[in-house]
DNA sequence: CTAAGTGTACCATGCAGCATAGTACACTGT
DNA sequence: ACAGTGTACTATGCTGCATGGTACACTTAG
């Protein structure tokens, strides 16, 4: 389903988040489809069954899967995920910190720009 | 000097590492500058004096300033601040996931770049 | 020379987050 | 009834971080 890196410094129940938002925001899990329950998920990705489940509970609060108990877990449908304000203040953050990397390395700013330009339009192919 | 942000994911000497870093690269500390010492610096900012020795190793290691033993801490010359080619991966990458980041939150690759290119923009003027 | 200030190297402690293991319970569908 | 589901809880160990404290070698100012 996807993979997991043990040296990353993301914990793995924040890679099992990422991954799954990713896979639902790009369509590849559709809208109602039935997630891997939280014991198998947890067998196939090799990781205790908690983990999976903060994943889960995250996801869910943030509205991306919703689950009916007793039944399983499922894709929630994505257009009608309101952009959460706080989140995107955070997500504004973290690139504008993540671009400034750039600069501290000792790239002159064109150059970084040049570089973040090739990256957004390398994830533009790659997510079409 | 700079402020510290308590409830940042970051750690506290990350923060002074980075905080110190943009102080450097954007030449608010001049090539050659002494820095606070370590313990100067610990009181100024309320930290273990510790805390900030590892802020400074790691920025003595990256090349960003140098040491004389007994005498103090220097801003290094930038100018000679190779890109550290693992550095500027561990970057990239870094930048990848920010931008995916927006894609998660539910906007359209437009709005992602459109709000990318905003943020870029605003650090060019503020960092001239 | 002496004293103060500097970097540097340790060690011990406490704390928080993470991942794990295990158990238990309520719910649903077959 | 049973198997599978989500969910909750406790306990344990690990790691990284921050702190407090001590110690030593070095350099500069006096």
């Amino acid at each position: 389903m996807f993979q997991l890196d043990l040296k990353s410094r993301k914990s793995i129940y924040e890679q099992v988040t990422d991954n799954l938002k990713e896979l639902i925001m790009t369509g590849i899990l559709a809208s109602g489809e039935k997630l891997p329950s939280v014991r198998e998920l947890s067998k196939t990705i090799t990781v205790n069954p908690n983990t999976v489940q903060k994943a889960y509970r995250e996801l869910e609060r943030q509205g991306y899967i919703y689950t009916t108990s007793g039944v399983g877990t499922f894709v929630a449908d994505i257009s009608q995920i309101r952009v959460d304000a706080h989140a995107l203040e955070r997500a504004r953050a973290a690139f504008d910190e993540a671009f400034r990397e750039f600069l501290f390395l000792g790239l002159s700013f064109d150059d970084a720009q040049r570089i973040a330009l090739e990256i957004m339009e390398q994830r533009r192919l790659s997510d079409d």
